[in-house]
DNA sequence: GGTAATGTCTGTAGTAACTACAGACTCAAG
DNA sequence: CTTGAGTCTGTAGTTACTACAGACATTACC
């Protein structure tokens, strides 16, 4: 095992456990264009330095608040075109918060459903459960 | 256009309308063997009736609850083995209900996130967005 | 009765966001 | 010098659909 401690030169295992990512999800953030590509070894390998360990984080990040990863290249590419995009950047969070919230919101119905329907469930051999049958409707 | 009001006798764009399914869903299901095969016409048409349209709104509800196809097929073969189930569909419901929760726990948090750095966001043109800040860390 | 417009059939490919191989290299250690 | 781990590529699988394309069937209208 190679230097890993040190900020520079990390191969994709490396680069794995310092971000917490999976391995072959870096390779598939390349193909699809989310982390530019590194240089490379002779033999091919890739070589990330600290750089793309912070993109990747900022990616995973964002991904763990729930942006879709059409949304993180939309980041990405305010913070490339530098400043004067703070509005822009606040305007997608809150319509991402908006979505969050709605979906918040479905999944409290959906628990109140569940909840009642397995309250009035005895949980004994009944023919006929409560459940399946606010199912069937 | 024939019998639509009629109970026998769908074709699929018919119970694709009885049951606000998606026309192309109703033989994906059937494909992965969550509806039976329905009998056909000489011409080779597939001919539902009212069985029918309860199974799909069964699958369409539980779908809506947030289960899984996989928890479905469940839920179908404990209907299909008659009574004496309702404490496994409890429990699974309540499994479910767990799973629901767990995910609203989660969006909160994200919530949480999301408000307080839009809230530090001033929306004027500076340099350094908090929004930007708290996901590179 | 003829023709145009639907409807249905099949199989396949595309979506999001990964994850998991297989088979070939490369590299470092014992 | 061999063995074991790491890396490379491309491709296929996952979940739950959705959307074609091209061929046949049926219906509507004149």
């Amino acid at each position: 095992m190679k230097h890993d401690t040190s900020g520079k030169g990390l191969h994709r295992a490396a680069l794995a456990r310092r971000t917490g990512c999976n391995l072959e999800t870096i390779r598939y953030y390349e193909k699809i264009g989310m982390m530019p590509e590194p240089p490379r070894t002779e033999a091919g390998y890739r070589v990330y330095d600290d750089r793309h360990v912070e993109g990747l984080r900022f990616i995973l990040r964002a991904r763990e608040l729930g942006f879709s990863l059409d949304d993180i290249r939309g980041l990405l590419a305010l913070v490339d075109r530098g400043t004067q995009t703070c509005a822009e950047v606040k305007d997608r969070t809150e319509r991402h918060l908006a979505d969050v919230r709605e979906k918040i919101a479905d999944l409290r119905r959906i628990e109140r459903v569940l909840a009642d329907t397995a309250a009035q469930c005895s949980g004994e051999e009944v023919p006929d459960c409560p459940v399946l049958e606010a199912l069937t409707g």
